[in-house]
DNA sequence: CCCAGGTGGTTCAAATTCGAACCACGACTT
DNA sequence: AAGTCGTGGTTCGAATTTGAACCACCTGGG
């Protein structure tokens, strides 16, 4: 293979500008989630799915965005079951199927959660940023998400 | 406390764009860095500050941009250390210190990584947006670094 | 009806992560 | 020189993560 390529100064940090304003980013959100609500952040994505949702949802759907693998949301359910934050139950259409929903408590702990969780992401993220640089910084992310969701397993270079 | 702050549907979209993308970069450089050398995300970061240092650092150095806690840094030069790819040497000026360099098993590891690294970080990042997207985006990781690193707990809220 | 193949979820073992506790040493006081 | 405090790193146990193996069930074809 001919001469690989290489990146820029300027791509190379812009890269690693990324993995750590995402390291730091999970680590305060974490921090303030576990805190204030007693929550991990992947318990509260499934928390805050569940409640865009209307309050239940099938395991694959939740399994969505794919913050975690299959066996991880098995377990994060699991977890929250224990702390009665969440149910299972079957579904009727499908006996495969299983369907998590938020109890009343898994409700409230959302809400008492929620606000902090608004709040600190405000902050950093979007207080941080001026309308334009947070309209770019949006529209980027779009292209990229949509980008990544394409290509899998991009074997074949072809256009 | 008075009306709490919510986000508008706008920046709570951006927000988990945001998580999404993070997730899926750092899944797909992994696999790539596993398949291409057997090597794990944070392991190929080791070798890379090792190699932009010159060849050696140490363990606080390496620790820098936290991508990973004191203890993780531990493991994984440890980890690094069995493979043959990193040494550990005592520090002279100081003999608490510890500092970890770069084997010539381990340049030439890293330089095998680091092409195919490069070509995916270039083509899921630089290639998926314009010039001016890039920019832009860079732009704004700059800011948000710097505004992280400067309160790391905002206690107070005060302007 | 029965079988092959695919999907939805869980379970398992192994690897990794984190924070807390800990040890050894340097720096500064007295 | 002894004492105290702060720093650099490692070690420990507990929690989490992952992929692979697995089981139950649906779907389509004989």
């Amino acid at each position: 293979m001919a001469d690989p390529r290489w990146l820029t100064d300027r791509q190379l940090k812009t890269w690693q500008a990324f993995l750590a304003v995402s390291s730091q980013l999970n680590r305060r959100v974490e921090q303030q989630l576990r805190d204030d609500a007693g929550l991990s952040h992947p318990q509260y994505e499934v928390l805050a799915r569940l409640a865009a949702a209307g309050g239940a949802l099938r395991m694959t759907e939740l399994a969505g965005a794919a913050l975690t693998s299959k066996s991880g949301l098995s377990y994060q359910v699991g977890q929250l079951e224990k702390t009665g934050l969440v149910g299972r139950r079957s579904c009727e259409s499908d006996d495969r199927g299983v369907i998590a929903f938020l109890t009343d408590l898994g409700w409230s702990q959302l809400r008492e959660a929620a606000a902090g969780h608004a709040a600190l992401v405000g902050e950093l993220l979007v207080d941080a940023l001026t309308a334009e640089q947070f309209g770019a910084f949006s529209a980027v992310l779009d292209t990229l998400e949509s980008r990544l969701r394409g290509a899998e397993r991009p074997q074949r270079t072809a256009v």
